[in-house]
DNA sequence: CGTCTGTTACGATGAATGTCGTAACAGTCG
DNA sequence: CGACTGTTACGACATTCATCGTAACAGACG
């Protein structure tokens, strides 16, 4: 269970995360679906995330959450596994994840 | 001291709002310093504002704020008053708005 | 070693948006 | 009533960004 041995994509340092470039990150719909999966599945691969854009495109919103400072990538074997920095944003802005992860869709539902 | 006799402008009913609207909303530099000067000074005009972009751009920012259901606008007279909708955000993604308004700025400055 | 799967990097493109200048509009005051 | 202040609406422009297709790269497996 010790993932500190594992190699990790590089991030920005806790107290360096900026507080809009994580709203800017979690405001995109793709990205806000992205960040909800994987609270849900605690860790997911690039090709295990169920989202409607191609896997450059996720793989593209993995970036910005990851130096947005929301996500943390480490390498095992062939895969590379995201996961939230949960306790980092709580240690760092507290209350935020919460209320986000949480929240409920809106009363009107997209009628489009 | 009771304003709902005032006339406000059109705003999106408290459970019609949407997080992903409210989140890119705050996350814009000049919009989350509009919001916390909101916060601090309760209520503010247009040209009370003091953000470095011109006033049409105020105004072009406290309308996405106030579509977002972020704030409240009355008219007050020759002025438009806009405050934070802060019991109802609170009432629809509790615990969102307090760490956004208390969160620090990041250990490492604009370096760039 | 060769192949396959999974992942990412790069370049291009269309859409969204932050910004501004100007004009129009409403309320206030003399 | 006329002028002034404050506010917003509209159009335009430059930038950013979400998306995609293709190609390159790394590790696993036989």
């Amino acid at each position: 269970m010790r993932e500190a041995q594992d190699t990790w994509l590089p991030q920005p340092d806790l107290e360096e995360v900026d507080l809009g470039t994580v709203l800017q990150a979690v405001a995109d719909p793709v990205r806000l679906q992205i960040v909800r999966l994987l609270d849900a599945a605690g860790e997911a691969s690039c090709t295990s995330l169920d989202v409607p854009v191609k896997r450059s495109t996720v793989s593209h919103h993995l970036k910005i959450l990851r130096e947005g400072g929301v996500v943390a990538t480490r390498l095992v074997g062939n895969a590379r596994l995201s996961r939230l920095r949960r306790d980092d944003l709580e240690d760092r802005f507290p209350g935020l994840l919460a209320p986000i992860l949480l929240a409920r869709p809106p009363a009107r539902p997209r009628t489009d």
